[in-house]
DNA sequence: CGATTCCCCTGATAGC
DNA sequence: TGCTATCAGGGGAATC
């Protein structure tokens, strides 16, 4: 499932490959994905210039000419593909064309993902729900954007504290810190290793361009190769790498948390 | 009003 | 083999 990581290289590899083009068409099978409706939003894409990517958490922001946005969210399994027509992935649920030839490919096998265009007011509206980024943030905003209370899982999980961060990276980061999932915030000694490790692993995470343990692969249709070194997300009953215990599995929220009964605890 | 549950959706996998 | 049931989960809506 992208999550920053996963974001920030589809972000870095368009950059290489997009800016300055323009969009000449757009075509989808799966409307209910563009938050606007398609007539309008096809009239509005057609012809407008790409001026600039970027990356908020886990949008994919596409600054188009005369001032228009293009807010992606791809959800679960939603990813883009650059290629020719010829070259089109299964499950692709939306084609945008462009002056060369190419096609930017929407695959999105569960159909969850989301594409807005939005003005600069509308756009920014929309960001400001979002919390400060992991990677820029310093350790004493850090400190205050945390809740007094709350399960650690929870709180890393909300798009409103930090943004950017999903189930995979909130597990890894917590074993990493050899913090149990459950663990109350308050109880939390040491916050600067769980800020420094945050990063770390987001870090790690961005070179080896993501995890792609669900359905995500990048613009060439390649794989990340972060999930291959994960320690516990989706790993139940294999031995923990540290200490060789059983990592167990428990549903936070009906979300499944991983982590090591042995080095996490409570 | 904050916390929890449901729902969207399809493919992979488990159990019989 | 082939059927059915379960699971995966981001985030918004509904409900407790």
């Amino acid at each position: 499932m992208p999550e920053l990581p996963e974001v920030e290289t589809i972000k870095n590899d368009l950059e290489k490959k997009v800016l300055n083009r323009a969009f000449i068409n757009v075509w989808s099978n799966t409307k209910k994905i563009i938050k606007k409706d398609f007539s309008n939003f096809k009239k509005i894409i057609k012809g407008k210039k790409i001026n600039r990517i970027k990356r908020r958490g886990k949008n994919l922001i596409i600054s188009l000419s005369d001032d228009y946005y293009l807010l992606i969210h791809f959800k679960m399994t939603g990813h883009f593909i650059y290629s020719s027509f010829k070259e089109i992935p299964k499950h692709t649920r939306v084609i945008f064309f462009l002056d060369n030839e190419k096609v930017l490919a929407l695959s999105d096998v569960r159909k969850f993902a989301k594409i807005n265009i939005f003005t600069k007011k509308e756009l920014d509206l929309e960001l400001s729900k979002l919390g400060p980024e992991p990677l820029t943030i310093s350790f004493s905003e850090f400190k205050k954007r945390m809740p007094k209370k709350g399960k650690i899982k929870n709180i890393l999980l909300k798009q409103e504290i930090i943004t950017g961060i999903g189930n995979i990276y909130a597990d890894e980061i917590l074993w990493k810190c050899k913090i149990h999932p459950l663990t109350d915030i308050s109880q939390i000694k040491d916050l600067n290793n769980l800020y420094k490790e945050m990063k770390n692993i987001l870090k790690k995470a961005i070179k080896l361009r993501g995890s792609s343990i669900s359905d995500y692969k990048d613009l060439q249709g390649e794989k990340g190769t972060f999930g291959d070194q994960r320690k516990v997300y989706r790993k139940e009953n294999l031995p923990c790498p540290y200490c060789q215990n059983k990592i167990k599995r428990i549903k936070i929220n009906n979300r499944s948390s991983c982590f090591c009964p042995s080095c996490q605890k409570i």
